[in-house]
Order: structure tokens, then C-alpha cells, then sequence
DNA sequence: TAACTGTATTAACCGTACTAGTACAGTCAG
DNA sequence: CTGACTGTACTAGTACGGTTAATACAGTTA
């Protein structure tokens, strides 16, 4: 479901954190389908509870999952409404597609790329 | 010429290495147009000449930029030749466009600013 | 009741970013 | 040649943050 990589500098909880949101934006988790308990990822990713806490505790504040005691953790129906990292992303699509030309990747390659995002 | 953010959680040397390389690929620093001196930038910015070395260490690495003992660091010509970086963005970019387009972005507005990139 | 859920708190360990200080060799203008 | 610049290298120390560990508590559910 998920994989960590340890070489990788990022925090092991940014990089679940990137993962569970990738399921989601890709819709491999449908809205308010139960994510993995806080306990059961830990001992399936062989780190320790708080880190998973720690990376719900952050998709829940941008919008990308609800928590709720007792129950679980589940996918947000819709977190279209974070306008904020709406336009951080956009800012970084932007510098990575100026570096991107300057690498010498042609204008329609990233065309064609945004045409199969959407496909 | 460049800002740090010491909000930021990202190191002081990345964000030197961000910034050099948007001048480069953006045409602000033109090829072989020289770089402030290790020392200088240091005293520029109030931090250590260690960090900035370590930021122009990785830039050589990446053939963004090549250093000469005695004389300075420069603008690489050409620093199309990484692939291996090229590949890096792309995905990285694959990656933006999907959550954008789960954000509600349209795929129109991408494309526009795929144009806007290159114009 | 028992086993699950999320949540909270505290302490400790450890990697690493960063600083500080120093040193050496190459370059270049005076 | 001299002196001031350049990149480069190394060591030592500090500080911060990611991660682990061990608990604890309250809500949920079979």
C-alpha cells in the first residue's frame, strides 16, 4: 500500500503523508473508505505509532482525511476546498516546467504530459 | 539576488541551490557569468562560507555550475546533459499535475500555463 | 467485558544541518 | 614578488528535529 524509503532524506511521515494522499487524489481510496488504524500501519510499515499519528494528525488539517475517536481514520469526500496548497502546487509546477525547458524538454512533451494526467 | 527562509524547513544549502538554479535556467545568470565568491555570498547572506560551499558542491555535481581553485565558480553552458534529473522533474511534475487536477483544477488551465512556460 | 479505535504526553536517542576556526594551494593585479 | 583574492578541506562543537519507546485515557463496537 505504502513504501518508505529510508535512504530518502524527507521524514518517514512526509513520505506516508505523499503516499496516502497519492491513493487518494488517484482515488485508489474513495471517499470516507477507512484507512489503515494508526496501530495496524505502524506494525505493517515496522515504525512506531506516532509517526503514522503524526502524518493523519497533518492530512486531517489540510483536508485529505477525518479522524474520528474510536472509530478510525477515513478519505475526505472532497478536499478541493484548500485553495492555499491549490496555488503552492501550481508555484512548483511552474519553477519545475521553467527547469524542465531549460533541460531541453519540448513544450508539447509537457502538453502531451497533461493530456494523459487527464486521460 | 537570493532569499532565504529560515521558516523553512528545508536546509539553508538547498534553498541556496533553488535559488542558483532558477537563475540559470531562467537566463539571470548567463553561461559562464560568475557567481558570487564562496566568502562573499557567505557575508551576504550572515551565514557560514561552509554552507554555501556545500550548496555550490552539489550544484557542480548536478552541471549546473563548475568551479575553478584560484579564480571562482561559474554558470555552466549547457547543463542539459542530466538525464537522470530530467526524469526526476518529469515525474515530479506527473505527480503535481494529478493532485491539481483532483483539486479541481481544470485541465484547460494547466495547459495554459504549460504555454505560459514557454513563452 | 474485551478488543479495537484515535489522541496525548513525556523522555530519550540520534542523525545532520549549521557554525566556528583553521589551513593550504592556485590565481591575479599591483 | 607580494598581498588579496579564489576554491577546497578538515575538525570540533552546537542545536534542532525526526523517530522511538512506554504509557495513559476516552470513545466505539461486537
Amino acid at each position: 500500500m505504502i513504501s518508505l524509503n529510508y535512504r530518502d532524506s524527507r521524514p518517514i511521515y512526509e513520505q506516508i503523508e505523499d503516499g496516502l494522499r497519492k491513493l487518494i487524489v488517484t482515488g485508489a481510496l474513495g471517499a470516507d473508505e477507512k484507512l489503515p488504524s494508526v496501530r495496524a500501519l505502524a506494525a505493517q510499515l515496522a515504525i512506531n505509532p506516532n509517526t503514522i499519528q503524526r502524518a493523519y494528525n497533518e492530512l486531517e488539517g489540510e483536508g485529505y482525511i477525518y479522524s474520528v475517536p474510536g472509530k478510525g481514520s477515513f478519505a475526505s469526500a472532497n478536499a478541493g476546498a484548500d485553495e492555499a496548497r491549490r496555488r503552492e502546487l501550481l508555484g512548483k509546477v511552474r519553477e519545475l516546467l521553467a527547469e524542465l525547458r531549460y533541460l531541453g524538454v519540448s513544450q508539447q512533451e509537457l502538453a502531451d504530459l497533461v493530456k494523459e494526467v487527464f486521460a
